[in-house]
RNA sequence: CGCGGGGUAGAGCAGUCCGGUAGCUCGUUUGGCUCAUAACCAAAAGGUCGGUGGUUCAAAUCCACCCCCCGCAACCA
């Protein structure tokens, strides 16, 4: 048993503060990691930092920061953010890893017989000191937005990787799905990209134009442009080369990107791979973006959603759930806080929350809090283990859910409060009564282990709260409804709810939004 | 121009591969219940399945043409 399994998520680039984006990726990976813990696989899981390049370095300009203090800065914001989600990953790579750096010289060591150099020739803003692609440069009329300078069209020298070299063998895989693309139309989408073969990739600039990298070993006039240096970090985090023990975990199983870098995932870094001799990784799931309002995230629209905002007002658990159910992982996705709210409040407060809390005031009411013979299992797992096999989550937390509105639906019909009743004086109905809430909590119990990779927190809790078949006296509820204010609503504050006792982590209390704050809801 | 995704009840989606009384969640309306977080349960209303034409006893589903929305087109999760 105990296959070794190997998970990756993308490295965001710290010139910016995390959003909702970058939410899909390790919510995915933290999906599938604890799923393959659960089935008792150990599984090694990555994310990351993508620290180096122009964009960067011009951010730090911008706000006046040492470099290194500036990445750090920001490394520490998306591991405090990671970390605030609660994922499970087992290692947390930076590209400004010296170790990480030497090895990916070693890395192009390894390729120098596919690289060669060449001119690169684009639009160059002086201002940015950098280059800008075509598509840019024509959006802005050739005009640099920052600067309003025009760019210039000029050529440089670059080191080129021959990745059309490797067309054939990288398109094989994927066509026998050695490398499979999940979702079928992302291959698709794919494989028609490269129908002509893969272009080769320059992957360096002159050290005038870029300091901030990897330097090219053996020229120092040339540094290592980002794709290179930040792909690599997919295997030298096992520790490649030197560390015998990546081979334990190499090739990863599944590695989880946006739509956005598919091709890099799919083109450049399997070419790498092949050049160095290494087997592909498995599995690359694409996922879909978030749109806000219909509309796609971006910093000039104003509508880039805080994660970290959402965490503060819902709870981390709320926002795994809503991310994990509500939107599609393959497909791009709408976010608005109405539809978050209604989630939030209908489904786990109204749906699990009260069934939590109403089963556990009903044995502690009849039967001073101890249950009696639970049932186990009896939901099929199998369209619930097809599923998560087949990264469909949100069908299979739609699978556990069942088994939440299923046992308020037997509630309901069984009516245990009436059977409380003449339960007193009743052997046979006092029996029946203990049978019944125990078939609740059963029902209980296995949302909570299907819930597991999806709400761990919220999942251990139940176990916690019903699993010794005593039921630790619960204080506090387990998703204390909470609304925001609209624009006319006058603020009537929640009751602050005593939210202890059940929860071995900090709670997130729900924050009263400072002004109003329903702004995308009405989009 | 090319490639990909999508157009099904007020909203979000499933069903399309393998044709056969149009389904789910939310919202709305009504009823029930009282163990519970003004929660829970039940029922009802609501759709000519983007358009046109074709194949068929029968089309959301197959075929042809067309319209509209979104994304991609090499370095943005």
């Amino acid at each position: 048993m105990s296959k070794k399994l190997y998970i990756t998520t993308a490295i965001p680039y710290v010139n910016a503060k995390p959003h909702v984006g970058h939410v899909m990726d390790y919510l995915i990976a933290d999906i599938w990691a604890r799923y393959q813990k659960q089935m008792g696989h150990e599984v090694r899981f990555q994310v990351g930092t993508d620290e180096h390049g122009n964009k960067i370095a011009a951010k730090a300009r911008d706000v006046g920061q040492n470099l290194q203090v500036f990445v750090d800065e920001n490394y520490a914001e998306f591991k405090k953010f990671v970390d605030s989600m609660n994922i499970s990953y087992t290692d947390f790579i930076r590209t400004t890893d010296p170790k990480h750096q030497a090895a990916v010289q070693y890395i192009w060591q390894q390729l120098t017989p596919y690289i060669y150099k060449g001119t690169y020739e684009g639009w160059y803003c002086e201002g940015c000191e950098s280059f800008v692609t075509d598509k840019e440069a024509a959006a802005t009329n050739g005009v640099c937005p920052d600067h309003g300078k025009s760019y210039q069209r000029l050529s440089e020298e670059n080191y080129y990787f021959k990745a059309s070299e490797f067309s054939g063998k990288v398109r094989e895989a994927i066509e026998a799905h050695k490398l499979k693309i999940v979702p079928e139309f992302r291959q698709k989408e794919f494989l028609n990209l490269i129908k002509d073969g893969m272009p080769d990739v320059s992957i360096s600039r002159p050290k005038k134009s870029l300091s901030w990298g990897v330097p090219v070993p053996g020229d120092d006039t040339q540094v290592m442009y980002v794709w290179l240096d930040a792909l690599a970090n997919y295997i030298t985090v096992l520790g490649y080369p030197e560390d015998a023990a990546w081979k334990d975990y190499w090739p990863a199983d599944v590695q989880v990107v946006g739509k956005d870098i598919m091709r890099f995932h799919a083109g450049l870094w399997p070419a790498m791979l092949v050049g160095l001799g290494l087997p592909l990784p498995k599995v690359l799931l694409v996922h879909g973006h978030v749109t806000v309002g219909g509309a796609k995230m971006s910093k000039t629209m104003g509508n880039v959603v805080d994660p970290v905002e959402i965490i503060n007002k819902f709870g981390a658990e709320a926002l795994r759930y809503y991310f994990s159910r509500h939107v599609s992982t393959t497909e791009d996705s709408d976010f608005n806080w109405r539809k978050f709210e209604d989630a939030y409040n209908n489904e786990l407060a109204n749906d699990l929350g009260n069934l939590v809390s109403r089963t556990a005031n009903m044995v502690t009411r009849y039967q001073a809090g101890v249950v009696g013979e639970i049932q186990k299992a009896e939901h099929d797992m199998f369209a619930y283990n097809e599923a998560m096999r087949e990264l469909r989550f949100s069908d299979a937390i739609d699978d556990a859910w069942v088994l939440v509105q299923g046992a308020n639906q037997f509630i309901d019909r069984v009516k245990p409060w009436e059977i409380a009743k003449s339960a007193a004086d009743d052997p046979e109905e006092k029996e029946h009564l203990d049978e019944v809430l125990a078939h609740v909590v059963g029902s209980l119990l296995q949302a909570a282990s299907m819930l597991y990779p999806f709400l761990p927190a919220t999942s251990e809790k139940i176990t916690d709260m019903f699993g010794t078949g005593v039921i630790k006296p619960a204080e506090g509820v387990l998703f204390p409804k909470t609304k925001l204010e609209t624009a006319e609503a006058q603020p009537a504050p929640v009751a602050e709810p005593v939210v202890e006792a059940v929860a071995p982590a900090p709670e997130p209390e729900p924050v009263q939004p400072e002004p109003p704050v329903s702004d995308v809801a009405a989009g």
